[in-house]
DNA sequence: AATCCCACCTGAACGC
DNA sequence: TGCGTTCAGGTGGGAT
């Protein structure tokens, strides 16, 4: 579920009930997320208040009274508010109560998730610090991407998805992006040459705008039990379709593998 | 500094 | 029915 557009629907989803809400107790039923949940929580958010729920990234941002709660979903994780009386189930690990009768529910299956406590900036947390720009910033343009890319040998599409080079976008969106600026993940990030990086920004925008979009309009309320985590439909036009045929030229969508991740492309519509 | 590749973990889908 | 294999939306960290 989660890149970029999945995170901020959920940010905007959770924003309604909890901002401006206090803190009024914490539940840990398995603490072994990506890195240990600290116990200390469970004394140390309850009577704060979360000011705003913010996102970087891929992480939510939570600005309570004293610091920052810091999540992270991984691969598998959700969030939900739910009346606070609901039943966890099979990897529900953290809940955070509030003073409405609800509660921030995190369920993750993998555990590859994270649930951090920041007290100091958060912009010089360790994770945070060296993430590059957002990628529906204006800082992040044709001329970044050429700029960064220059002399670099890995492929865009594993450029594309360093965060330390421009944020939020996974393997998903990396291969619809490059689909849309008819470029091939395969091609070297230095070989790009400045209208393709143009291109690729702007179809990285706009793609991650419509599957907010998308993800905005079909998501539920998120007080509902039934929740799962599916909301989020999407057309897409490479990813998950090897051996289909290419929505705009109807050649075989190609399947390869770059840094461990499945690519999809059309060979056709793409160089 | 850039790149490669492993690790973390569960569950679903698939082949035999 | 059962068992083994492969794959899945992420990313830090160690080795090169």
């Amino acid at each position: 579920m989660p890149e970029l557009p999945e995170v901020e629907i959920t940010r905007r989803g959770i924003d309604t009930h909890l901002a401006g809400r206090v803190i009024t107790q914490i539940s840990i039923r398995n603490p072994v997320l990506r890195w240990p949940v600290s116990p200390e929580l469970i004394a140390l958010l309850p009577g704060q208040r979360i000011n705003a729920i913010a996102r970087r990234a891929k992480y939510l941002l939570f600005a309570c009274s004293r610091g920052t709660l810091i999540m992270h979903l991984g691969m598998s994780g959700n969030l939900r508010v739910l009346p606070e009386s609901t039943p966890p189930q099979l990897h529900d690990h953290f809940d955070l109560q509030v003073d409405n009768g609800m509660m921030l529910r995190f369920r993750d299956p993998r555990r590859f998730g994270a649930i951090l406590w920041w007290d100091g900036d958060i912009r010089q947390h360790p994770l945070l610090q060296k993430l590059g720009p957002e990628p529906l910033n204006d800082d992040f343009d044709g001329q970044f991407l050429y700029t960064k890319t220059r002399g670099r040998n890995a492929s865009i599409k594993e450029v594309l998805m360093n965060q330390h080079i421009v944020v939020g976008i996974g393997n998903i969106y990396a291969n619809e992006a490059l689909f849309h600026a008819g470029i091939s993940p395969l091609a070297a990030a230095g070989s790009l040459n400045t209208m393709q990086c143009e291109r690729l920004v702007d179809a990285v925008k706009a793609t991650l705008l419509r599957a907010i979009k998308a993800g905005g309009s079909s998501l539920r309320d998120f007080t509902d039990c039934e929740g799962s985590p599916g909301y989020f439909q999407q057309q897409y036009w490479v990813y998950g379709r090897a051996g289909q045929s290419c929505r705009h030229c109807g050649t075989s969508v190609s399947k390869t593998r770059q840094g461990q991740r499945s690519t999809f492309f059309c060979a056709q519509c793409q160089h």
